[in-house]
DNA sequence: TTTTACTTTCAATAATTATTGAAAGTAAAA
DNA sequence: TTTTACTTTCAATAATTATTGAAAGTAAAA
């Protein structure tokens, strides 16, 4: 797939976004790619279009798979394998969500309720107990409005907006 | 500040966060060591706590005060600076949202604004034009939202929460 | 004015993370 | 069974990012 001037930048705005959110460039780029392709891409046709490696294309288009950002395809009487991105952005926010919660949210909660349990309320751990309460309740206010989100379509979160005018 | 093993996984586990957040590891723990700490702390003693080099310590712990996270205090009849850190989780909450706003939305939305005014439309850029404003309205809801998360306090969001029920 | 007690900068280096590309693996077709 | 057309793995290397620590800077005190 040859892309044009915007296509290229759209793919470039995508790799600097995902870095930022400490997605890896090429991850993200394929994301971007995939998104703007009409059809299914192979990983000779990805390799091609971003410049860059089998081995590379091959493990972030199959961590864009974990993620559920992208669908593996088959096509008939071909061996390759293509790959193709989910398009609507809302499904796309709602996975990248998913993970994240999972992945960086969830752990912290676990890590809190750990501290605290090992924790002696004495003196010295009075300012440590009070910050990990606080954050503890804090995180799991922003997990169960991700959990809700994460369930929910559309409509909800405009609802949402609309409640918060 | 001597820590003690809670104290010291709390640091720890707040570096780990910080960093799957992109935010780096020293600059996160200084952040967690401040929150814990009962009074202000000098770079030295921030150094030996932590184990890090006096020019790092000096970095981060100015990045902390730029992104609103710290304070810098002066002592009366001392030369040196000591920091603390905002301990309100809602507070800190707030001045990373704004930050992060500030440095990953905004710019998103800037980049797609103009890859729209430079693409004609073609056949060729139907998906581009489709992708760029869907995300472009969804990063918009998301940017308003943040903002008035900004702005608001504590109360605004407990109320939100309760909203989503 | 000089010294002292600090903070800040920044080039060098260490640590981490991403990428390459060749070799190994797999399964359909010959 | 062997070949062919692919995918996957992984050690080596490149690129990026964080950290050090010495040197330069600063301003209060002597």
């Amino acid at each position: 797939m040859k892309l044009n001037g915007q296509q290229l930048k759209f793919v470039q705005t995508w790799g600097i976004l995902g870095n930022n959110w400490g997605i890896n460039k090429t991850m993200a780029q394929l994301h971007a790619l995939l998104m703007i392709s009409e059809n299914a891409l192979s990983t000779e046709e990805m390799m091609e279009t971003l410049q860059i490696s089998r081995g590379n294309t091959n493990m972030n288009v199959r961590a864009l798979v974990e993620w559920g950002l992208a669908n593996k395809e088959m096509m008939a009487g071909d061996r390759r394998d293509f790959y193709s991105a989910k398009k609507d952005i809302w499904v796309v926010a709602r996975q990248i969500a998913k993970q994240r919660r999972k992945r960086e949210l969830e752990p912290v909660i676990a890590a809190l309720v750990e501290i605290k349990s090992e924790t002696v309320n004495t003196d010295e751990n009075t300012e440590l107990l009070n910050r990990v309460n606080d954050i503890e309740d804090f995180a799991i206010k922003i997990d169960k409005m991700l959990e809700k989100f994460e369930k929910s379509d559309e409509n909800w979160f405009y609802k949402v907006l609309l409640k918060l005018v």
